[in-house]
Order: structure tokens, then sequence, then C-alpha cells
DNA sequence: TATCCTTATGTCTAGTTTGTCACTTAGATT
DNA sequence: AATCTAAGTGACAAACTAGACATAAGGATA
């Protein structure tokens, strides 16, 4: 549970201290006090989160705590495979899940920066792991990115759930690449 | 009676050990000394009771012991509900996840300390989840009561992969609560 | 355009809390 | 018993808060 101070957040920002505060007292940014008296903390995440609210740049520190990731999930593993391949030529981590349950498992222990999500994985609807990690503040800012087979409508529907992208089957590396590498250092 | 040493608070809050030692010395936080030198300890409530008094997050690792969950997996919302009814009854908090990938995502965030799991779930591989969750270091702990329609064998071999008990459907809810209250005492 | 008002941010200070360092020692491990 | 790890203590340095006030930017209005 990592935390900042007022006077971080200051630097990181490049913005005086006593605004930093104001910024918590005003409830714009969600901190907590310590009991002594009264000096404050931020949780990263809720910093984070306050960054990409107000579009503004995150510092690279913050960033490193892990290398950033990629999560494929995909049933066919000859399949993940080839994501995989794509994604480490592009130089990311990369985790493979081949059900729904290891799926959630993983997202929520690596928490990946990026969900590559086979639609039609038997018994599991996709949807509804759009869905229900849209609904998780937690991975409110993962990219999702739908790789399937199914028409144009289907496709659409992802989109609407909240995926940030889809990608047809069959696909080009070239593609795969070019999303990948647009979501990865976004 | 679970305590918590003054440097375990300081890294659960992100603070210096000198802090730590300071709350406790003025009073703000409640602990006591060991005979030898003073070492400090705390009760797990009543640091769970500091955090909440100031407003500081808790964090997710102190949850679990503070009230044990239960997580029932299964797709038919009426077999689940019917099961919590029984799990609030012998007085436990529960989830419940309707399907692989948000079972797998709850597991990780909640801990719980014990798992109900439809095998037959459609499409979702009730025996692979069992072994997943088995390699796991962190939920090597976790209690899991299969659920099932199916045969004898086929409970058998979930028992075989890691399972600690199986219940046939239909079950009796005497039964489920004698289950129950055996694993969440342990 | 000039003026007033509002709001956000920066500056300064005094007093307090927290971190750091060096050193000691209880408690655990073998 | 020897050794190792984690925790306590004191003194000091660094960081933080809060209030009061100054400054700057933007809007509204005449």
């Amino acid at each position: 549970m990592k935390t900042l101070s007022s006077g971080e957040i200051a630097s990181y920002c490049d913005v005086n201290l006593r605004t930093v505060i104001r910024w918590i007292e005003s409830g714009k940014l969600k901190g907590f006090k310590l009991p002594g008296r009264g000096n404050n903390r931020v949780l990263v995440d809720d910093f984070i989160e306050f960054l990409n609210d107000h579009g503004m740049p995150i510092p690279e520190a913050l960033m490193s705590d892990a290398a950033p990731s990629i999560l494929i999930v995909d049933d066919e593993m000859p399949v993940a495979k080839s994501i995989q391949r794509v994604a480490r030529r592009a130089g990311f981590e990369t985790q493979i899940a081949t059900g729904g349950f290891q799926a959630g498992v993983m997202l929520s222990q690596q928490n990946p920066k990026m969900m590559t999500l086979d639609l039609s994985m038997p018994g599991m609807d996709g949807y509804s792991v759009i869905e229900f990690t849209r609904q998780q503040a937690k991975h409110k800012h993962l990219k999702i990115l739908v790789i399937s087979a199914l028409d144009d409508a289907s496709l659409e529907k992802a989109i609407e759930l909240g995926a940030d992208a889809t990608l047809q089957k069959p696909f080009s590396n070239h593609d795969l690449t070019q999303i990948i590498e647009q979501f990865m250092t976004q």
C-alpha cells in the first residue's frame, strides 16, 4: 500500500505544497490524514486516478513499480502464443490465461496495463467480462482489446460495453503491434 | 487473538517504525508492551478501529481476518442465493460470483476463507479452477467445497485435484451448514 | 478598456510531526 | 551457545500543517 506525502505530490505536479493540501482539503484529490497533526497521505492509485481525470501527465517514477504487462486471454493456446510473440517482439511482458477464472485471478494479481480478450471462449461470456471489469474502479483504466472471429455487430457491442478496441480474426501482426504500442505507451 | 508488531503496522501504513512507536506512546494507537524490552503489540481489532477513526484505508490483508467470508460460485442465481441464505444464517459474510472471470477477480480481491464451487457451470471447467487455485500459494489454505449434481466419480476426481469437500445436489441445508461451520472455524 | 469580483496559487512563518542515523538488545533460528 | 533478524531509543534533521497575506488569471459589467 504505497502512499505519497503532500510534498512528494507537490514536486510531481510541480506545484506548491500549499496547493496540494488545498486539493486534498477540497476533495479534488482523495487522501487521508495521519493521526499526528494530520499529515496528508495519498494512495498512489488515487493519485494516478486524479492525474488521469485531469489529463495530467503521469510521472514515470510511479509507473515503474512493475513493468507494464499484457494479459492474453484466449482458450486456444496456439492463438494465445501467436499474440504473445507479437507482444514480446514489441518489448512487453506477457501472461496467458486460458480460462475465465484464471484470467480473473491474473488480472487482479498482476494488474496488467492491457488485456486481449477472445470473445467466444467456450462457455465464457466475453461481454460479461468486459462489463464486470469496467465496473471495477481498480481496472477502470485497463485497456481491453477484443480479438474475435465474430461479425462487426458483435465487435461493436463489445465497444459499447467498454472495450477500447477490437480486432477481427484473422488479424495481421502489423495491426496488432500498432494497437499494442498505442495502448502500452499511453 | 491476532496481534501486530510495530514493524508490521509501519509497513501497512507506509510510515516509519519510529512514528508507529510514537503513536502508541502517545495513546493514539492502543497497544501493549511485551515484558522483555517492551516490544509493542497491537490487537488487529484495535488497529482496524484506529484506521477507521482516522479515515485511513484498511489494507486488504487485514480484511479477511476481520470478517472471514465465503465466496459462492454458481451460475444459477437461485441456487447461489439459497447457499447464501444458509451461509448467512450461520453468521458469515458472503459474495456471489456467477461466472468464472468474476469468481477469479473476487477470489483475489476479497481473499475469502472458503469458496463453494459449482463444477458444471456452462463452459467453465470446475476441475481446472480447483487445480489452478491450488497452484497459487496465496490460496493454499482456501477451503473449497464442490457442490454439483454430477456423479460420485466426478466428485471424487474433484477431491483428488484438491477440493476439501463435496456436496451432491440436491443437498440438505443441514449438511451444508455443518460443512460451512467446520471450515469457517478452522 | 477599466474596474471589480472571484478563485486559485504562491510566499512566509512558527510550531509540530515524521524520518534518519547510530547503536543497543530482545526474540527467533539453528 | 552462536548467530541473525527485527525492534527499541535518543538526538537531530527534514518535512509538513495552518493561518495570514500577496499575487495572478479569468469573467462580468459598466
